[in-house]
DNA sequence: AGACTGGTTAATGGAGGGTTAAGACTTCTC
DNA sequence: GAGAAGTCTTAACCCTCCATTAACCAGTCT
């Protein structure tokens, strides 16, 4: 049975889309803005998402552009009365897989939905550094096409650093992104940097992973600057 | 650099797409009937085609249709002039996965193609992963063409799993497609990837079924990077 | 010299994942 | 309807890997 998450801020239209939707045997949950969107895909697994792009909060190109920043690589189908080319463009820069003007056919919906629905998006963004890239939705890390092997704690460091490439990422920056609010002691960042240093640069004569002294660390691309401060 | 394969028997279409699409950088073959482009598909590997659907011998339908019967996977986009609701579902029944009404912008092509072309196709009953092969409609599961036996809930999971392939599967999702909402205790799921693993990398000596330490699970064709994290 | 910053190493405890076997439940067959 | 074969769920146990410490080392600045 396949879920299907809908955005969607006209009530009206929102509900007879729900009701049809279950009708035809899909689950259909339902919010009306983007923030209650990506909290609730955040919790729950669905199998396609459907998306207003006007929407309060955080609109449907914002709520679909940090999904594939994030390598969530569900499938999107944009729901939209925008149907100038420039706003399609727009649509699929932000990573959806299918646009569908209103109005529409309920029929051609269902048909979108369920050819979206058996396979995964191939809209997600990788973070490249130099030589070094990290899919974030299939949890790869490569350097020079080969995969390197990262720690749970290792990849949200790593992850933290890439976003932030090729600017440096203070110590606390990485706690926090590493362990949320309540850091172990001080001495934990240390070992894992290590660690992650040992993995990344490691087998490798060029490093990546920089020390900025007094700052912090910086991953960065051999050329940009050399090694500390 | 992308391939594709434009089947389409109106010459003169034909010959503007073809130069507006290998300007934007892509490889683009053509043929102006079915019975070719089936025997295109053979010999080389595209990544997306694109099937007018009025064309002699063999139209873009039972072109479609065929592929999908054989268990190819690849990404269609059928381009026609069709812009019926009926010839649409005829479209998304025969297993393409978008259809884009003529006349259409370049751009909007563009993005489309751009949109289908990361992923595999989810119109079809044959799930591959290396040299495993899932043929989800006769329930046989091949791997090296010799035959695996699966227990029903295995049958879920590794259906799960081949579809998120190459990306892993958290157990919460897994959980959801062994049993849908209400999970026995959390060992059994241990239990059944066990036996899941034992009968699909039992005797080989390359494995397919990876751990990814604080996510879940994934199933991966060899060479994409050893047991990742 | 002493304090400070950052790197390295090894030991510990614990969570997460792997393995096994037993019993309950289904399904199939005769 | 009885027996057999197969399947699902539990629970118990084991082991590996990961996170966290603490201790130690090497520079550098005052």
């Amino acid at each position: 049975m396949l879920k299907l998450l809908l955005a969607e801020d006209d009530l009206d239209l929102a509900q007879t889309l729900v009701q049809y939707l279950e009708l035809e045997g899909f689950i259909c949950d339902h919010v009306s803005n983007g923030i209650a969107g990506l909290n609730l895909i955040k919790q729950n697994s669905y199998d396609v998402l459907l998306l207003d792009i006007n929407m309060p909060r955080l609109d449907g190109l914002g709520l679909c552009q940090r999904l594939r920043e994030q390598g969530n690589d569900i499938p999107v189908l944009m729901l939209t009365a925008r149907d100038q080319l420039n706003d399609k463009l727009l649509g699929f820069d932000a990573g959806t897989d299918d646009y569908l003007v209103k109005p529409f056919e309920m029929e051609e919906l269902l048909a979108r939905v369920r050819a979206l629905s058996h396979r995964r998006s191939g809209q997600v963004q990788k973070l490249t550094c130099g030589e070094l890239q990290m899919n974030l939705s299939e949890k790869i890390l490569l350097r020079n096409g080969q995969a390197l092997k990262l720690s749970p704690t290792g990849w949200r460091l790593l992850e933290c650093l890439m976003r932030a490439s090729p600017s440096p990422v203070t110590r606390e920056a990485l706690m926090d992104a590493a362990w949320g609010d309540d850091h172990p002691d001080s001495n934990s960042l240390k070992v894992h940097m290590y660690n992650l240093r040992k993995a990344v640069d490691g087998s490798f004569s060029e490093s990546l992973l920089h020390t900025i002294s007094g700052v912090g660390f910086a991953i960065r691309p051999p050329g940009t600057g050399k090694t500390n401060v």
